[in-house]
DNA sequence: TTGAAAGCGCTAACAG
DNA sequence: CTGTTAGCGCTTTCAA
């Protein structure tokens, strides 16, 4: 069952296989009727070229990896689709590993990739503030791309959204709802954004003279069971906030649990707002408040760094690092409509 | 910047690449010191064989691709989780497609993997049970496993539940509750488990002598939004049911958010049931009672077919049949501790 | 048990 | 503008 090849197709439409292969790799200095003629018959044969042959013999791999720490959240599956679609888009296709933090997880992961001579790889949140995996990158001469990375500017390019301002503008939002005692939900230590959004908070407190009480900001890792923890610890303070910023959504939906589970009325008695927009952040009745981050656009525009031939050289260049814009989504979960049920549906 | 190749291998260790190459694939008669010499080399310059050029010369790329309709999805997480864990293990690379419903994604999906030389593909509902793809792959002489599917029996490997069984038993620990006016809220109709989930729910009913009332079955699409509307709908019925069995887990969600924007206790006033074990069954309360599907456990089956050298030829052998089983997890949302409050956390 | 030779299907480098 | 010649790094044959 021998595979059709690119003989066959150059035997069949009379070139030879060179000119086949100019042809289908878009090179100029093709006279237009071989060229016609080419596509001709590949149609007609319904030809493919062999990505394993074509990435042995040029450099191009056509092959992107997206590292990724915990494939089950709901963030890693925003981003790993938009990676998806523009890969489909270019005709690149998508290699998904998962990172463990095991005892050797760089060897691992090293003799994963480096047979593959990949074209790019692509860091998640919070693979791309590791120094060892960058460094690990940067000896295996493999370019990459960090998402939503929280330091370490001249390390590579990356896509990364204001998470300060944004978690300052919910918090302007809360405050203008006439919160003042507001808790906070911190997120896992080993993501940059815990701190960012931490600071945001703290600064548009300031910013407003509001005092932020010790008691009111809590520990928490990104897992909703840890916001549920945080939460509940807050609401059987004596003097309880009366609203809570989790500084993402799952954790949100943790102080919505406790919240429900203590009969506490959201948004009237309590307001809640996550960071993320998950989808999960539309599941729940109200409807978590939240910091729309457009993680498939961010996932996309990794996609088109790392498909650019000049960035394997240029990785560092300042148009390689941008910066995306968030949105404050006002749901249910601190808002009430003119017949004062919570928005929403 | 010419890479390390089974060449330098051969020459440090002082064999031939041939038996570099024996050595590297774990084949017998090599003398164990060789063997012994050539691992140390491989140590000691920390070699990869490149994927490619093997791919090329042999027959198997060590690349799986997993087709996805919907990867926002967290039964597509799940799975991808298991597979990517069991590939891991393997030696495997996980491509992950999307299958887009577009004009032309029968082309488009052939052109994108037909490159590749997959040793095989993966499968999830829906499109397990979509004849136009599976006699594409058939065509083009892929060998693939179907997760989940519904019928065709002899088309391929599978992995399934008794979605049937397991309905009912959810269904009968509803009624053993005491529930006989139990809502039932359909899912996709493209999706094989919708009809069998239905089917398991009405035989259990029938063998408890209970009837049905036309109108207590909606329809729905597996999507949350569509279980919100349809139990909306169950909701405010002149008699309305005191249970809710929705088909799967997002549904689940929507369900309990229309009980609770109408201020109805759940499980006092109204009982909700789900199926899937999502993740975010669990971000609730109260937390969704459910049929547990072990779907990464699925998924990594699926690769252990796959990568059984044996399985290209014998596919349809009844040895890659497989079913699993499923566990009722009951929580909060049917459970009532002995306090009264809904079990939980 | 070992190694030499001959490709796998494609593209880079060079001629024409 | 087009074709020829060499490989890419590995495995398969097959002979030793």
């Amino acid at each position: 069952m021998s595979v059709l090849t690119i003989k066959d197709v150059a035997a069949r439409a009379g070139v030879s296989a060179k000119t086949v292969s100019r042809v289908i790799n878009g090179e100029p200095h093709v006279r237009p009727d071989k060229r016609d003629r080419v596509l001709e018959v590949v149609r007609e044969l319904d030809y493919r070229p062999n990505a394993f042959a074509r990435s042995l013999s040029s450099s191009r791999s056509y092959l992107l990896a997206l590292l990724i720490d915990d494939p089950a959240s709901g963030y890693a599956a925003d981003v790993q689709l938009g990676a998806l679609m523009r890969c489909r888009e270019k005709n690149y296709h998508l290699i998904v590993e998962r990172v463990e933090r095991t005892a050797d997880w760089q060897c691992e992961l090293s003799s994963s990739l480096r047979g593959l001579n990949l074209d790019g790889v692509i860091l998640t949140p919070p693979l791309c503030d590791d120094d060892a995996l960058t460094t690990l990158l940067e000896k295996a001469a493999i370019p990459f791309v960090r998402i939503a990375p929280s330091g370490a500017e001249a390390v590579s390019g990356y896509v990364r959204m204001d998470d300060a301002s944004a978690a300052s503008e919910i918090t302007r939002h809360l405050i203008g709802l006439g919160h003042s005692r507001i808790g906070f939900i911190k997120g896992d230590p080993a993501h940059g954004a815990t701190a960012t959004r931490l600071q945001g908070f703290a600064s548009e407190m300031a910013r407003s003279g509001l005092t932020i009480a010790a008691d009111l900001i809590r520990e928490g890792d990104f897992s909703s069971r840890s916001g549920f923890v945080a939460a509940d610890a807050l609401l059987s303070l004596a003097e309880r906030p009366t609203a809570i910023f989790a500084s993402n959504d799952d954790m949100a939906l943790g102080t919505l649990m406790a919240a429900t589970r203590r009969g506490l009325a959201v948004p009237h008695t309590l307001a809640i707002a996550g960071f993320d927009d998950a989808p999960s952040s539309r599941v729940t009745w109200p409807q978590l408040t939240t910091i729309h981050q457009p993680k498939a656009a961010m996932a996309a525009e990794a996609v088109d760094m790392l498909a650019d031939p000049a960035y394997r050289d240029r990785s560092a260049d300042s148009s390689y690092r941008r910066a995306v814009d968030y949105r404050l989504v006002v749901r249910g979960s601190t808002g009430v409509g003119a017949d004062g049920a919570p928005r929403g549906i």
